[in-house]
DNA sequence: CTGGTTGCAAAACGTTTGCAATTGT
DNA sequence: ACAATTGCAAACGTTTTGCAACCAG
């Protein structure tokens, strides 16, 4: 996720207006590398601007990610979106118990899927997920 | 997916019963290797047996999924659950315009997350996606 | 016979949408 | 001033739950 300047530049180079409940959205997520849900996003804004809604919180989300600012992780999370500020290819640590998302580089070029079953298919994006248990949980489990 | 008679005694030997509903799901899921949502599974089973019910097709998934049976696909699909027959470990070709999902089966076992990232990580299961166009998707687009 | 199962209706959950009032530019 | 935005309430699609009637063992 670029500097907030930057986000603010882009969203009025779109015709976009930059409204207070905006700006706190964009604070809120920017460096945040934890992956949160909207509601989490929701939950934080809730602390500082008591009034805002849950719509305005969706529909900014909604607009990074048509911006590309932010991505959606679809890898992992059964009931909900959870929402990745860093955009560049990269790959995660899941944990199965506290649900804790770690971002990790990892040069996966090299792997390419077998050619029978993959006969016609054109890859865009190869997608890797570690899935277990965190230091923490690892020891109370 | 072990053969249905297996299924059968599994369930027999956990005390549950055996309906003419699970039975008929037993063999909709049996070989079918079409990653189907829950939803999906149902509209198959209407056309058997127009009464049976949402909640029946759910719990009957659900409890197969706690015997270990079929496995749930958390890494795809943003909506809804699917369900894959397949449970011996294999990795995804998906189709973003399609939504098709194609098992395949590719040795990751050398890859390890980065040892600085992943300090006290357990890594339990590893999951890659290849994201892109299958062959009939990709010559419409 | 009896406890597990079914199917209905209703609730729950995360998310989206219609709309009138409000606000940024 | 005027279009974009907000926040509410209602709708949405998927999944879960409470419960009375039912049925497999």
């Amino acid at each position: 996720m670029p500097p907030i300047k930057e986000i603010i530049d882009t969203f009025r180079s779109e015709g976009f207006k930059i409204t207070p409940q905006r700006r706190l959205l964009f604070e809120i997520l920017s460096g945040n590398n934890s992956h949160p849900s909207a509601e989490d996003v929701y939950q934080f804004a809730l602390k500082k601007m008591p009034d805002i809604s849950r719509t305005t919180v969706y529909s900014t989300l909604n607009e990074l990610l048509n911006m590309g600012l932010i991505d959606s992780i679809k890898g992992i999370s059964e009931k909900h979106l959870r929402f990745d500020t860093k955009t560049s290819v990269h790959h995660h640590l899941y944990c199965q118990d506290c649900g804790r998302i770690v971002d990790i580089d990892l040069d996966i070029s090299s792997l390419a899927p077998p050619t029978d079953a993959s006969d016609g298919f054109q890859v865009l994006r190869k997608q890797i997920t570690f899935f277990g248990y965190c230091k923490q949980c690892k020891s109370h489990n």
